[in-house]
DNA sequence: TGTTCATATAAATTTCCATTTATGTGCTGA
DNA sequence: TCAGCACATAAATGGAAATTTATATGAACA
């Protein structure tokens, strides 16, 4: 019973982590920020996004602690927190396109 | 830019399966049904959730073809397609976990 | 100090989603 | 055929989340 309570209250935790991770925008994020810290006007440039709907993701993927922030001077520097999160975004890419490609082959 | 958009839309693929499994509820149903096919009844009465929001959920799951479905008579039996996706349903947990540790260690 | 640039926040809008309540559909056995 | 069980679907509700538009904060520099 306690055990079990357990196991949902990390389940809820790994459910708001996959919402982190369930909008294209945060995921194309967080892959432009995997290798090298990126300012936010940086990102906007990048990606082709307005910079309040940036700010808005970042303040998101802060919050779920997969970014770190980092203030220079004017700029806000954003950088993955955890080299795992972009594993799982290759991981989740990985297991979506197969899941696709299995059911157009049947 | 050809070679861009597609990712974009891999991405779009990986985030709308970040979002099936983005409710704590549906993480539990896959794995509870992740050793064995269960049907909805048994679903409902292990998980102590109501029948229809099972149905919505493995509904949900089914459109995003994490499990698969077959009928024998009255029952409707529902399995994990690919056993990957417990994989994920781990790592989440333990990505999640850990980051939540490290925060409170700060 | 005041202007400019970088970023954050607020407000408003639209869409989506989880859950409940109520009802329908399909299979089985009397 | 009809009564009952298993499951699905519809409708309604409340709340969250993505995006846009507008505005505020905060740092650098003249």
């Amino acid at each position: 019973m306690t055990h079990n309570q357990l196991d949902v209250d990390v389940l809820k935790n790994a459910a708001h982590l996959a919402k982190s991770l369930s909008d294209g925008n945060r995921l194309r994020i967080l892959l432009l920020i995997s290798q090298e810290k990126k300012s936010v006007s940086a990102i906007v440039q990048e990606l082709n996004l307005s910079q309040p709907l940036v700010s808005h993701h970042l303040k998101e993927l802060k919050h779920s602690l997969l970014v770190t922030v980092q203030r220079e001077g004017p700029f806000v520097y954003y950088q993955l927190s955890d080299s795992r999160s972009l594993d799982m975004v290759h991981a989740l890419s990985e297991l979506a396109t197969d899941l696709l490609s299995a059911k157009k082959n049947f």
